[in-house]
DNA sequence: CACCAGGGTCACT
DNA sequence: AGTGACCATGGT
């Protein structure tokens, strides 16, 4: 489907002016990034800082210390942020080939791209998880695509519900500047509408900045 | 109580 | 290529 690309800019421009700076992610270093980034894979991030607090308390914010933490302990250790057997496999896994790639130094010293690739061929490394932690944890040029992203747009009405992943970043990247500053800004504001207003639910809408260009509330469809 | 939350994998057609 | 089951906790 046609993307209307020129409509992106001034939507975001809008997020911008109605919630101001973000100044994401909620991390200190690039390796907490993907440690966030695996907890809070289908998770409410309130659950997230829980397993984050949990696994600083006992000093394994690092990927020597959960490469070497015993299973049962940590699967324990990040239990409140749910699925936590597959996510202790996950994050293990993920902290494996982190050390393989010669750590953050390592993974900064790659093309964008191969680092890419590296990190997606993680089993529980998926497309939005490493491009939070290219982005956020990297400052690459990388659009993060996630649910909140494809509920707005394709209610605003510029993309199809069903995009694929790929696709839906394809249509950001053609649309906006290849800039790791404003995707980093633009998709932080994205979350702030996506949990504040634009729910499954309970869609705010005669309060959204989008409106009136959202097709959604705009039509007067499903007001609360 | 049912539904949702900053996904991803796997086993089937 | 597409679809559905599954993973599991905490908040509303």
């Amino acid at each position: 489907m046609a993307i209307e690309h020129g409509e992106l800019p001034g939507l975001l421009d809008r997020l911008s002016e109605a919630f101001g700076p973000q100044d994401w992610w909620p991390a200190e270093t690039a390796f907490e990034v993907l440690v966030g980034a695996v907890l809070t894979q289908n998770a409410a991030w309130r659950n997230v800082e829980q397993a984050i607090a949990r696994l600083r308390a006992r000093d394994w914010l690092s990927a020597t210390a959960i490469v070497n933490a015993p299973a049962d302990a940590l699967r324990e250790c990040i239990r409140p942020s749910g699925y936590y057997n597959v996510k202790a496999q996950r994050l293990t896994a993920a902290c494996e080939t982190w050390l393989e790639l010669g750590g953050e130094a390592g993974l900064q010293a790659m093309e964008t791209g191969a680092a890419r690739e590296a990190l997606l061929a993680v089993k529980g490394l998926g497309p939005e998880s490493v491009d939070d932690v290219l982005l956020y944890g990297f400052n690459r040029p990388v659009f993060v695509v996630d649910a909140y992203t494809r509920r707005i747009f394709s209610r605003v009405g510029v993309v199809p519900p069903d995009i694929g992943y790929e696709p839906l970043q394809s249509a950001f990247h053609a649309a906006l500047p290849r800039d790791a500053r404003r995707f980093n800004e633009a998709h932080a504001l994205i979350v702030a509408l996506g949990k504040d207003y634009c729910r499954p639910r309970s869609p705010h809408c005669e309060w959204c900045p989008l409106q009136p260009a959202c097709a959604y509330g705009g039509a007067g469809v499903q007001r609360s």
